[in-house]
DNA sequence: GCGTTTGCTGTAAACGATTACAGTCCCACA
DNA sequence: TGTGGGACTGTAATCGTTTACAGCAAACGC
């Protein structure tokens, strides 16, 4: 198979003792014992076994990463993250996606086992216990957007939930009075958090007579070209629509733009997320902006302290803020406007 | 720390080498005997370490990906399509990106070793020479859209020639005789066979008076952006620009949405590898669809096969087919369309 | 009753590294 | 000359598994 530090050992008649040493470059050795070493070393190309090496040095320098699914613009944006910081830190990454089967996040969360020093877990469905009866005592994992209770891991999430409000508050402040919203799936930690924003805002406009109007959706593309069949059968038309995601939104636009709905006169139209296209489209897409690639960086980092501190720290829960992103989709009134042109001037 | 096999053994008052045959199913082993090892193992919630067992067993059931970036929509497509396939045939994936440093290559592939047990590459500017001196005898690697000889290693490839000289037809086609071409990046595999697809296929329509216009870019948008200014102030301006990717492409586009200058009407503009976006741009884009998720996929299934047959085998190579995808970006003209449709009518 | 098979289980040697510990050599110092 | 102590190097235990081999009953065939 292929060569071994015995083999070098032997080359360079030395014991693998003094092999490892001078590879790692701790103990004292001899100048010309280490010159012969080095040369047998590259002459046959010897490469230090990781697996064997880890099996006692007890580090892996890799980190694990868990998500449902690895396609789109959320998952690349976030994996991004995770790696620049996880380079920066001298850290591998082992990428696992899971497609949200139970047995199958066990089955990789199992397979961690002895190949990553940490996880990272993006979790909107995977249930912590599941986590917790498959990793051993005391492991570091961060959870992400994590639906469970906050007790038995680290946690990091997005301000779904401000973020929601902001964009109702933002459509109000527009002249919207009524405002509808395509939900994403039930089960989801993210789309339940937007869904509960977009209610206490809608309900804090009580004095305005604004009532919620939810359709359902489930984050694809398809749901939102769906949902505008549903909208367009409304006797009672919203005059904004507040997809749970921006992929919805998008699908939503295509469908109004095949049937010569107008965007956003006929229609304003927010989506979630602010993903790389959403400025591209035309109209371009007012969202709110979720730092992902930070969220992956953050994540990461507190990770590797976790890893470095032991077993013997608190628990640590973090929110990142989320920013409303205003395009033309949903256009603009003349006071907001002006309204507007006041604080810029302001600033 | 974590609980060993060691431990699991003495709960069930067995030999490890009990255990062990009762967990990989091998071996004949008492009812009794089994269903008290299970119970230990479950009461102590055991699990494997993969590190030790792939020690032994010389299988990691683990592939290793090595990427210049992990940004953006090509990288993810590609990771999804081997995710796809590596999750079917059972394996893992460690992923690294190495930002073209050479010196980070190095280290990179070398701490996959004893980690994984194949290797796929997307190699556009790493050269095979370092994977050699790298990396084991034999070691199974596939090497995509590489720069280098395939002699040493499996390739799979996208024709990225075949596209770029259906494009400039399909330009011709549309009547266009003075048609610009936006490199990418010298030194990169892909942007090269895209040149030499444009050059050759202008070349062979000398009949026309046609010359190659060469602009430089470096696949980011931004230079696609630059490239703008470059073609305004030119004495003779082309009717058509093709963009050695879509990026710049799209660069291009939102430079010339800014001083007023109209697609397709004043400019054709022609990208390359047909990312999403492509189609939601306005005008959406006209490009080569290349097949990226396929790409990934089919090097995995591939890397699978070499890793199960072992050494002695022959090299494979393999060149994917790309796809020309016709939209509003071009425009068209009377002739063509009416070609277009007597063909079609053929069909 | 005696070999031989069969079924089950344990012992111990790998796998490829790291590292505590124990030499060995050489030199300085008393 | 003896001795203490660096500087250097080797021996062997260890990490957590798998697995070849051996052992040991019980059963079986004769």
């Amino acid at each position: 198979m292929s060569v071994t530090i015995r083999e070098v050992a032997r080359e360079a008649s030395v014991s693998v003792a003094t092999v490892s040493r001078v590879l790692n470059g701790k103990g004292p050795v001899r100048p010309e014992t280490e010159r012969r070493i080095r040369k047998a070393a590259k002459s046959l190309r010897y490469i230090p076994h990781g697996g064997a090496r880890s099996l006692i040095t007890r580090k892996t320098s890799t980190l694990g990463v868990l998500m449902p699914e690895l396609y789109g613009e959320f998952f690349s944006e976030l994996i991004r993250g995770i790696d620049v910081c996880a380079r920066r830190s001298g850290y591998h990454l082992l990428v696992s996606s899971s497609h949200s089967e139970r047995s199958e996040t066990e089955e990789m969360v199992r397979a961690m086992r002895g190949r990553v020093d940490g996880l990272v877990v993006l979790s909107p469905d995977v249930r912590p216990s599941v986590l917790r009866a498959n990793l051993p005592e005391k492991f570091p994992v961060v959870l992400l957007n994590s639906a469970g209770n906050r007790l038995s891991f680290d946690s990091l999430n997005v301000d779904n939930f401000g973020g929601a409000t902001a964009m109702v508050r933002h459509l109000v402040r527009l002249g919207h009075r009524r405002i509808a919203f395509i939900q994403g799936p039930s089960l989801n930690r993210d789309a339940s958090e937007r869904l509960r924003g977009y209610r206490e805002a809608i309900g804090a406009q009580a004095g305005l007579g604004m009532a919620p109007l939810e359709i359902p959706g489930d984050f694809r593309e398809e749901s939102g070209y769906e949902a505008s069949r549903k909208i367009l059968a409304l006797k009672q038309r919203p005059s904004a629509i507040f997809a749970a995601n921006d992929s919805m939104a998008i699908g939503l636009l295509c469908a109004f733009q095949e049937t010569g709905v107008r965007v956003p006169e006929d229609f304003a139209i927010a989506g979630f997320d602010d993903i790389p296209i959403a400025r591209y489209i035309t109209p371009p897409l007012t969202s709110v902006r979720v730092p992902i690639s930070d969220l992956g960086a953050r994540a990461t980092e507190r990770l590797v302290e976790a890893i470095a501190a032991g077993s013997d720290r608190a628990l640590f829960h973090e929110t990142l803020p989320t920013t409303l992103v205003v395009r033309a989709s949903c256009g603009e009134n003349g006071r907001a406007r002006a309204r507007r042109l006041a604080r810029s001037a302001d600033g």
